[in-house]
DNA sequence: TTTTCTGCAAACTGTTTGCAAAGGC
DNA sequence: GCCTTTGCAAACAGTTTGCAGAAAA
């Protein structure tokens, strides 16, 4: 049985804008590039280290960050932070655009998307004096599970 | 000649609520409490323990950390990321609140406000599953000075 | 005098870097 | 065959923790 689904719309523009940038195929890249296309929400490098290891393609943990960071400068990837000091990454994508409401307990991550939020950012970024490349934001609180305890 | 002016309404509030949580005073905190009180926008703890060195006031750097610890329980102090991986402290208050343009090369931090910006997120986290309590901003890019090169 | 606060140094943890071997083109 | 990519181990940087002495109440 196979595990490989047709390549996604993200993922067929990785490849090509990786060749485009003259990177050649590596194991690890690729590897990478099949989580970071089938995972939900964003991960740390450390997860996405376990991640793989678990699915028999074991990636070096600096090849992970080498490969993450040249994904993040070709948009391809952006990266979060939410509050631990942790880095997270997740994929670029119109289709995938969200922000995440944080648990400060359990540490819990929801997506959500909000179009009067996305307006006022446009309009900003607009009129701001800076050269806008990308946003994000993060609502910090708890989730039902733990402001029930 | 005194450099101390009159404490500002954070000061004081600050002061209050480290006593109702049971908290003495001392040197170190109280140092950190008046940069807090005067610094402008968000510093690493690094750049305020080189602060207080620089005023003559060194102060520990575990108990910078513990104090500003403490101070983000209390509500006092925002913890922010703005994406080199170093967490940034700024005081909370109301006539304080605001979020961020980070420039991606010389990390320059530019505060900016924007009401439109705030009932979007005023709305989304009242209908939010999430008990929300806190929330940030920041806008991604290159400021002036690095676009133009 | 009791308890908290502080500074130091060591430990930790996520991330980066140097280098030699493996792999793509 | 040349040059990139990879994995390993060591180096790093920010942050946390243990502990003994100083300071507040």
């Amino acid at each position: 049985m196979s595990v490989t689904n047709a390549p996604s719309p993200w993922r067929l523009r990785a490849e090509e804008r990786l060749t485009d940038a003259g990177y050649r195929r590596g194991g690890a890249r690729t590897a990478l590039l099949d989580l970071l296309a089938a995972q939900g929400c964003a991960r740390t490098a450390l997860e996405m280290e376990d991640e793989l290891r678990a699915q028999q393609r074991p990636v070096g943990r600096a090849s992970i960050y080498r490969v993450l960071d040249e994904l993040e400068q070709l948009r391809l990837v952006q990266r979060i932070e939410v509050g631990q000091g942790i880095a997270r990454y997740e994929r670029l994508a119109p289709d995938h655009h969200h922000h995440h409401l944080a648990c400060a307990e359990c540490g819990e991550l929801v997506p959500f998307t909000d179009d009067a939020l996305e307006q006022a950012i446009a309009r900003l970024s607009a009129k701001a004096g800076f050269e806008v490349t990308g946003h994000d934001v993060v609502l910090h609180g708890r989730c039902p599970a733990c402001a029930r305890r």
